[in-house]
DNA sequence: GTCTATAGATAGATAGAC
DNA sequence: GTCTATCTATCTATAGAC
């Protein structure tokens, strides 16, 4: 079993990765893959499914990650972790490229509501733990508040960019984690 | 005086709000503008180019909305003017183009930073009437939790988009106006 | 200086060969 | 079922007409 479709997949997030939404074409996915573009459309008929194909598997990674980075027990540590998350460039252009498809192919819309539901869930689980007042809403500044910091540090590509956001994250965090229940 | 350089702008600054980055194709923009692509690599001979003096006048305009939503005088009135930006598709799409073009082309990441730090310089300064302890991190969090809202909210596309991004702007905006001083 | 015709490159999709 | 040759559309850039 040498699986075509696995190996495409995979060179469709790598070609994500390094290139974002705009340079994700059939031809820089296929090559990656070792196929040519006319064979890639074979599994994939239109760019489209590629995209949503390649989409699921990106976000399967994403939720995964964000398990690994909860799993870190201190407010520290976790703002630490999300921080150099951050600041990989590779992560953030997955993660704008999914929200520009989102925002133009109405099959990706979905995908990336179940990504953002999965990371505000398991955000807001996590802070529960810390402050059991914590709400949704907390939970959804966190993401918020990561995905903006990426974005900004992608576009500006500070020095600095790693230690800066995680203060900024461990005073939301602290914040979220002191505040008196209702 | 029919300045075709600034017809071209317009058309340039219209087309990120519709298509962003990856629809930012020098036949769409000429057209738009009454010209030809040919014509209008006379003006702008490459693509690169007329990316440039599109972002910059872009810059303008957000920096121009930034003021005009921080001379809001309570931290209500502020978090409601900042949601309503937010959840406003057509400038999310400007920012997400002008972060992707400041990845990928080097001439666009200077005007990105500038971007960056007229908000922040402007936040900082809006928040320290509130509360003279505020630093500037607490800006930057402002700004990241800003964009962050945005881009959710132009990938996942809810109906109460405005209203929840009203909240958590509010929330933050709170925290950090009630902290006391160092 | 202003504008256009055209070349050269790349993207996406389809019909059909094996 | 796998794979490729090929067509069409679109994009960027340049040489040159007026």
């Amino acid at each position: 079993m040498q699986d075509r479709r696995h190996d495409i997949i995979q060179a469709g997030i790598a070609t994500l990765r390094e290139h974002g939404y705009s340079g994700f074409t059939q031809p820089k996915v296929a090559s990656r893959a070792g196929l040519r573009q006319s064979h890639l459309t074979y599994y994939y008929p239109t760019r489209v499914d590629l995209l949503v194909a390649v989409g699921r598997a990106a976000i399967e990674g994403q939720l995964a990650a964000v398990d690994a980075v909860l799993t870190q027990a201190s407010l520290e540590t976790v703002a630490a972790a999300i921080a150099k998350v951050a600041v990989r460039h590779e992560t953030t252009r997955v993660i704008m490229a999914l929200a520009q498809a989102a925002d133009q192919e109405p099959p990706l819309r979905a995908l990336f509501l179940e990504l953002a539901d999965g990371i505000v869930s398991r955000a807001h689980f996590f802070l529960k733990a810390h402050n059991p007042a914590a709400t949704e809403a907390d939970a959804r500044l966190l993401h918020a508040l990561s995905v903006g910091l990426a974005v900004v540090d992608l576009a500006t590509g500070r020095e600095d960019g790693e230690s800066r956001a995680e203060s900024i994250l461990y005073s939301a965090l602290s914040t979220i984690s002191q505040r008196s229940g209702p």
